[in-house]
DNA sequence: CCGTCATGTCACCTTTCGGTTACATATGGC
DNA sequence: GCCATATGTAACCGAAAGGTGACATGACGG
């Protein structure tokens, strides 16, 4: 299996799916591989290229997009390994709260925490 | 099955999780379900008590936690649902990526883009 | 060549984020 | 009642996000 993400490798993915207009420019990429930068921007009517090329270098950052030089014009595709990466971590990381079994316990409101004691004045403020 | 989310609401879940702290503090959770806002604040030596609540605020905004006043505490869980459905969303969106097929044809350069005709001077740049 | 087109880059602006300190409120316990 | 504790809130601050217009560069094509 490929190596986990970093945190900063998961920064960078999340908070580029935290993003309607970028997960746009990816639903653009699904249905035109390939496409050029004026391409993509053609489908915003509500930004201009600068700022959909700043969003194209975040999903790049994360590896969500690919971009090959041809002449002129940068060619770019989708690339699903991110997030396929996050799906088999969360597949391990939660198929125990997704069967039921913990999500259960979670919700019993009668495992409260152990009193603990902090320093005086709680918690600096 | 759940409705699924809106695009406000997945902004709201990929931004929570895009940030190393809070991620932690759905590790600290998980781990001890139920803990108080000091509980969780004892496990930052970096952050203030503010900065956590913060990001609480941030994790309950994207349902990643639901707490619970107690008298003059308040109880903290994590909650899976929302990671659920961005998972199951995930299963229906890319299960063609994965299977590989679509991968293989995606990375073929061949496939570019049918010639566009964009108003003279390109997109507004 | 020379103009056009696609892209890259720069300087700037406004808003949001992520942290701080200080103060306010409310509960629990002696 | 009184005081310590747990949390909430307000005001502030620097940095980063996300947008803009203007200009620079470099490839295509007649």
């Amino acid at each position: 299996m490929a190596p986990p993400l970093q945190p900063d490798e998961m920064d960078a993915v999340f908070a580029a799916l935290a993003s309607e207009p970028r997960r746009r420019i990816l639903d653009v990429l699904k249905k035109e591989p390939g496409a050029n930068v004026n391409r993509v921007c053609a489908f915003f009517d509500d930004m201009g290229r600068v700022a959909v090329m700043k969003h194209l270098a975040a999903l790049e950052g994360a590896n969500l997009v690919v971009s090959e030089k041809s002449g002129r014009e940068r060619l770019l595709w989708f690339n699903p390994v991110p997030i396929h990466m996050i799906y088999d971590r969360w597949t391990t990381e939660f198929s125990d709260y997704w069967a039921g079994r913990l999500a259960r316990m979670k919700y019993t409101l009668e495992n409260a925490p152990v009193p603990i004691k902090t320093r005086k004045g709680g918690h600096r403020g």
